[in-house]
DNA sequence: CGATGATGGGACGTCTATGTCCCAAAATCA
DNA sequence: TGATTTTGGGACATAGACGTCCCATCATCG
């Protein structure tokens, strides 16, 4: 047979070998070609279209495991354990160690299409602004300012911390604290 | 004579009108083709290509035109004027107000080779970099933060603004105003 | 060892973006 | 008006990415 069927130890790791590739490689260039990601994969082209029929199947395979890997930073552990700001505090650090996934996801919205913009990540944006809301009524966020901005704000420096984790700037646990120390209090000092 | 050499007014015209079609759609959507640039333009493909004889000609130009926006927008007038605060201020609101020139620019870091990455935008990066070491010693920034974790930041908010404007959510103004008050203080209260 | 599974790699055909040429129509200018 | 410039648009050629087939080779498992 020509085409993996079965779910033998040796398909996983190929898959997922050709998951990962893409996942790194398109993160940084997202016009990389098929081959980029084969050779990234130490693979050959057509191994990867045994796996992936065309590029759609592989740019939607690669966005569950982008989620995978989300969830498995534990972007989604965040369930009313504490304060609006606890979560929001805890939600960042993860998506930021979440380092590549989140890259791939939030950094160019044409990626999955027009339906992508509207829809939400992780789990929702809807979500995500009732925590922001809740998080202004708690006085922890400036109540003046739309949430909306505040959530741009966010993904904006959860790319900005996941690129230095990516360049080597910073390590890990650093670039999560940083992040959260600017996002609620800007770069001003003590 | 088929390739335009004087300097007519009408060349002048047409060859802004590509160029700003290209910041706006490139800004947009940086793989779409010369074709997509020639239509936003009202231009025939053929037009185009007797201004720019291929593709990187027509990229270089372009940036050319955004970092000459730049200028327009006020984002070189900041010359020890103030406080470094002030003038991070004002290059901030300055910057968010160029919008599309700003998003190309800093949105794909492949757009324009490798040596971009490494090169300045607007003048320079050790500029920038000396503007926000001397905030910090006057004590507008925190002194034990990265200083290219603060430019990455500022560049973040940037990016976010203009965004902001580009989509509608903002006008131009407070889209500056929101962009800086979260630079210096987060997303905090008051 | 033999059978089945998985991979590598080449040969094609197709499609899109690009770049070049050319000529007729439209606009502009003297 | 007549000449010159500029444009539109079609016809081509080319290059790169994609997707499909096919077959030899290597690994794995019985």
């Amino acid at each position: 047979m020509s085409t993996p069927q079965a779910d033998s130890g040796v398909r996983h790791r190929t898959r997922r070998a050709i998951l990962d590739a893409a996942l790194a490689v398109w993160a940084r260039d997202w016009n990389a070609s098929l081959g980029d990601i084969a050779d990234q994969a130490a693979v050959s082209r057509s191994t990867l279209h045994r796996y992936f029929p065309d590029r759609q199947a592989l740019v939607e395979a690669t966005k569950e495991r982008a989620l995978e890997a989300f969830e498995e930073a534990g972007c989604d552990a965040t369930s009313g354990s504490g304060t609006a700001r606890e979560e929001l505090d805890a939600l960042l650090r993860n998506a930021v160690a979440a380092g590549d996934a989140v890259i791939y996801l939030y950094s160019d919205p044409h990626r999955f299409g027009d339906e992508w913009a509207a829809e939400d990540p992780g789990s929702d944006h809807t979500e995500m602004r009732e925590l922001v809301v809740r998080a202004q009524a708690e006085g922890a966020i400036a109540a003046d300012v739309d949430p909306d901005w505040v959530i741009s704000v966010f993904y904006s420096l959860v790319y900005v911390g996941a690129e230095s984790i990516n360049a080597g700037t910073l390590p890990r646990h650093r670039a999560g604290e940083i992040s959260s120390r600017t996002f609620f209090g800007g770069v001003a000092p003590g």
